[in-house]
DNA sequence: GTGCGGATCTGAATCGATTCACATTCCGGA
DNA sequence: TCCGGAATGTGAATCGATTCAGATCCGCAC
């Protein structure tokens, strides 16, 4: 293997006539230097195109100026935006992100974990793949004295600091939003019950209801594991079978899926059915109609976590924060109002089914 | 500030009483050690929870196991499938990934590339800002022995391997759909004309046109900048003044701006106005109506490209390889067939404007 | 001319893992 | 019993930057 090797400040040094610690010195610009000399290594520096090794540098310095994040997915439309903030934040101050997926499986996040430790990273932001039962893996990390923040959904039983989303009050809002457009008939699309994330949008669900008087029937709720494919199939059973009014799905990926189903059924919304979906992708004004969407503040999950982050680990004894971000409703076509004419006929269908 | 040391290759040395090499040795299992002083060190190993320091290995042996990545923009769709697929295919190799966006610009692109240079990354996948006029900043890492491949975007004028798509075939076969449907006025928004993806998709539309014998018109190509916005102003524009019975969009982003301007406009796609594009998002199946595409192979892009600049970081004077993936048409329901009837009412308007 | 303080610089130790020259052990065979 | 050589271990040098104790230099006051 043939090896390009690059300039080593030694090299630098002697092609200045100075020390090592004197390019270190001219470099960090900590211990000031003569300005004599202060050019000569500035121009060597110049004609061999020195980079300092950061490797070194991290070894000597004990600290590698790099984080760790791990998402479940970036192909799912929530997590790019997550991902631009936390790099933007890291990128800010000087730190490089290491971004992992671990589809949400344990044994995955397990390795990454291990790996971002050999890696000896400063800090991690994680999106947990489970956030109870064993959560071992991730208290080791900590116990070695690596930060860790957990964004989007919080650890509550680990000493971590959390950065979440207000899952049930933006749920709340939204189910609030159709019960006040006239629906009483509200299928709910849920992710998978073992994430507190969509236990929480369902709670939000539930709470509209109970605000509102309205009685909660689980015939209306059903698992879309939090995929296109499977709120297309939510979408079919309970167009079917209960005929809901309204349809909210907890993300946006089974918001795809319950458009595909209401266009195979040839059901138009808003006509028969009005959609609401937690998230607000960019797709989200393009389909037609345009979805009424919570909109989380995915950005600024990742770019505050990403300070919370670098504040812990500057002070690593700081007493233990846990934010929550509010989401916004934004009100689009797939809940306008329906007529009256609409509403009976869609009564009348489903005293039949 | 408070640090938690990590156990080091000595301390696990002292506890299993035996030297640095021979824990090193046991742990690498380059060279055999005595099953005996192998339980000896594994133990220490795991009471001591001892997680090698890959800083220090990546000094000693001048390799950090690090790639670098850099995207336009993590937050347009067409990115994370690529970013997936390399990120995979690096951590099957034992490498990571350190991921950044340029936004195409150059000067970012060139902090970035400095960064990564730094950090001795082993190699660096680059979606380059631009791919003519100064590109010295790309051209010194290379001659400082960082392999670059060029994903996405070809550099013909450096001496680095390429992995691309079949621009000009993909969107040639999109528009000969179109025209095969019956179209004759077919608009095309393109991207920014100095990439030269953009200028490949719009010789592609001019191609498919000169192959049926149609002629080429400069007032159906609008530039929509590769953005939602200017697909939508671009689309406004087009269909209140040439009238087109067909709009191919060169990227998917801007395919939304259409279908957001028709809704605005009222017109209906198939009926009014077909509407295809290059790229094919999650959401192209779930758009009403589902949006005829041209895939690109993104996740590949990623994967092939880390396997490639990998086997270049192995063998860096292999021959240069340049390699095009193609692309794959998907006919929905957005490219219709038209009834003659509503074609004939096109024509007759079209005529009035 | 001498001495002294401050400003600059140098040189060596250090971070933690790898590796290689060399030391030690152990075994069979003579 | 002794030797050769394979098998197994040890210890020190090394990677490249930082940092700090100590060396050197300079000007100025006495």
């Amino acid at each position: 293997m043939f090896i390009v090797a690059m300039a080593t400040i030694k090299e630098v040094a002697r092609r200045a006539r100075v020390s090592a610690g004197t390019v270190s010195n001219v470099l960090s610009g900590a211990i000031p230097v003569s300005e004599r000399l202060k050019q000569r290594v500035l121009e060597a520096v110049r004609e061999l195109d020195y980079h300092p090794n950061h490797v070194a540098r991290s070894l000597k310095l004990r600290q590698t100026k790099m984080l760790g994040l791990v998402v479940s997915d970036i192909t799912n439309p929530f997590f790019p935006q997550m991902v631009r903030g936390a790099e933007d934040a890291a990128w800010k101050h000087n730190y490089i992100l290491i971004t992992f997926n671990s589809d949400d499986r344990q044994d995955r996040e397990r390795q990454l974990l291990s790996a971002l430790r050999t890696r000896r990273v400063d800090g991690i932001l994680l999106v947990a793949a489970a956030t109870e039962g064993d959560l071992s893996h991730i208290q080791c990390v900590m116990e070695a004295g690596i930060p860790i923040v957990a964004v989007d959904r919080a650890l509550e039983s680990l000493q971590v600091d959390c950065l979440t989303v207000d899952n049930i009050a933006g749920a709340q809002e939204c189910v609030h939003h159709l019960i006040e457009r006239g629906h009483r008939r509200i299928g709910i699309i849920t992710g998978p019950p073992h994430l507190p994330v969509a236990r929480d949008r369902l709670e939000g669900y539930q709470r509209a209801l109970a605000a509102a008087g309205l009685p909660f029937d689980a015939a209306f709720v059903r698992d879309g594991a939090f995929r296109a494919e499977g709120g297309y199939q939510a979408a079919l059973e309970l167009l079917s079978e209960v005929r809901p009014t309204a349809i909210f799905t907890s993300n946006a990926v089974m918001a795809l899926g319950v458009l595909r189903a209401l266009n195979e059924m040839d059901l138009e919304s808003p006509r028969d059915v009005a959609v609401a979906t937690f998230d607000d992708p960019p797709f989200a004004e393009a389909v037609r109609p345009q979805l009424t969407s919570v909109a989380q503040p995915s950005y600024d999950l990742g770019y505050k976590g990403v300070e919370i982050l670098l504040r812990r680990i500057h002070e690593p004894n700081r007493k233990r924060v846990s934010q929550v971000l509010k989401t916004e409703l934004k009100i689009r076509a797939s809940t306008e109002p329906r007529t009256s004419a609409m509403e009976h006929d869609w009564r009348h269908t489903s005293a039949m089914g």
